[in-house]
RNA sequence: GGCCUGGUGGCAGAGUGGUCAUGCAGCGGACUGCAAAUCCGCGUACGCCGGUUCGAUUCCGACCUAGGCCUCCA
């Protein structure tokens, strides 16, 4: 089945065909660590997510990287302000990082390049810059020459002209051209910095990701993810260099853009302030429900977050692990699980999640009435595509609680199935009303009563 | 001001030129000691105004409105 993708270079949905079959490549821009991450933050991981899921099922082999970006100033700020050397900070934050991604059932990437290990790469790519007539150095700093690349404003849809009259920012007094942006600048002896041939400094924000794409990947890649606020200017900017550091060659074939998510009618931002830290949410809530209701939007729409949405996803998960629940005992069919076609299709689609989750829904009514292993390996299989449904029911309707007192449960149970029997059911009930207090569901079935913990 | 997206039933959220999204919640019924779960059934949704069309939520135009980018940002 044909996978097609949206292109923000060519504003529409292109079947999705890589340079080499046998290397499809991949670049997400990662993290600044310098702080936790949001839940905003992880809308781009997750969903890329579900695509090189996707993707690796086409191709036999994909290198998906995702960087860390370990050197910046706000970076340098928190060290300064905590009194530690950066690597205090971003050691710290990257292993966040990547445990919250775990959290939410990202699968690792391929290659996890930083930043500050690329150095020698980036002083290159630069070097190449300057030769090629492209950035020039003035007072300490590289800047990259906007004037020298013609396509520049092309991917963001923006007149170079029109930018640098609207530009909010004031213009440095040694840039060619307003639009210029920086390649190296200087550090002050207390600021972290590497000898280069424009003297000790430190990499400006956009080339990091233009250097190690193409030391990990080569110099055209098949696709460029990030959220859509990176369109412009790190994107267009990173095209520039790339472009004009390769001989002109395409940087990337595919530019993929994931929508923002809002919080209170706004998008969630730092700068805002409106932000729910992805770590405290996994505290909260379950992790799969988090991402359930990441993936029930279309990844290019803006999506709302809410406490309503979270309770939604959990109630939607707890139907369907009622499935499973329900046939634990239903043995599944040797081998690998099979994809239902018409998730897949929806996935083919320009990565139709809430498509694949409404026909998931379908699948688990299938299951749920047939009881088939059949059934059941068709929910699981598709399940596992959008990385869902990857804990038993048993460990999903415990909620992660390990410090609940399952013998008082069951203390309570029996002495409740002793009521039912004398038939005192006014005892039996205020039973279950204790239950309820202590956030304990019961369930009446033909094989006893079932318990599970209802919070969120 | 420039450049982009959106506005779908109580909520979330796909999609389509002409019988169905889907989920959550709600309501009625069955089942149950009562619940819960499950099953059956229910709700004349497509911002507004024009246009094209035999027919528009879907195409075109204007308007209203929300959000994003133009500055660090996923």
């Amino acid at each position: 089945m044909p996978i097609s993708l949206y292109n923000s270079l060519t504003r529409r949905a292109e079947p999705f065909a890589p340079l080499d079959p046998e290397r499809v490549t991949m670049y997400l821009c990662g993290p600044t660590v310098y702080n936790y991450v949001h839940i905003g933050n992880a809308r781009g991981p997750v969903v890329f997510d579900v695509l090189v899921r996707l993707l690796r099922r086409h191709y036999p082999h994909v290198v998906y990287a995702r960087n860390i970006t370990d050197v910046d100033d706000k970076i340098n700020a928190a060290a300064q302000q905590q009194g530690v050397q950066i690597d205090a900070i971003t050691n710290r934050f990257a292993q966040a990082y990547r445990d919250d991604m775990a959290g939410l059932g990202v699968a690792p990437p391929d290659i996890e390049p930083h930043a500050t290990t690329h150095i020698a790469q980036i002083v290159t790519m630069i070097e190449a810059l300057i030769d090629g007539g492209h950035a020039y150095a003035a007072e300490g700093h590289v800047l990259f020459d906007v004037g020298s690349f013609a396509d520049y404003g092309k991917l963001s849809g923006r007149d170079p002209d029109e930018l640098i009259a609207g530009a909010r920012v004031e213009v440095a007094p040694y840039k060619r051209n307003a639009g210029d942006f920086v390649l190296w600048k200087p550090s002050t002896p207390e600021l972290p910095g590497w000898d280069s041939p424009w003297g000790r400094g430190r990499p400006g924000w956009h080339i990091e990701c233009s250097a190690m794409s193409a030391a990990h990947l080569g110099e055209t890649i098949d696709i460029h993810a990030g959220g859509v606020d990176l369109l412009f200017p790190h994107h267009e900017n990173e095209v520039a260099q790339s472009t004009c550091a390769h001989g002109g060659k395409l940087f990337a074939r595919w530019w993929m853009h994931n929508g923002m998510l809002t919080f209170d009618g706004r998008k969630m931002s730092k700068s805002l302030g409106n932000v729910l830290l992805l770590h405290e949410l996994l505290k909260l809530h379950p992790a799969e429900a988090l991402r359930l209701r990441l993936l029930s939007g279309h990844y290019r729409q803006p999506l709302d977050w809410s406490e309503a949405a979270i309770q939604q996803a959990t109630s939607t998960l707890d139907g369907w692990y009622r499935v499973l629940r329900d046939l634990a005992d239903v043995v599944l069919p040797a081998g690998e699980l099979p994809v239902p076609p018409r998730i897949e299709a929806a996935l083919c689609d320009d990565l139709n999640t809430p498509q694949a989750l409404a026909e998931l829904s379908v699948l688990a009514d299938a299951a749920r009435q047939s009881g088939s292993a059949e059934a059941k390996a068709a929910l699981l299989g598709g399940a596992a595509l959008l990385g869902l449904l990857q804990q038993s029911p048993e460990a999903w309707f415990r909620r992660g609680d390990e410090a609940i007192d399952e013998a008082r449960i069951e203390d309570l149970l029996e002495q409740r199935r002793a009521a039912r029997v004398s038939r005192d059911f006014a005892r039996a009930d205020a039973i279950r009303d204790e239950l309820a207090a202590l956030g304990i569901a019961i369930e009446d079935g033909a094989q006893g009563t079932r318990w599970s913990i209802v919070k969120a």
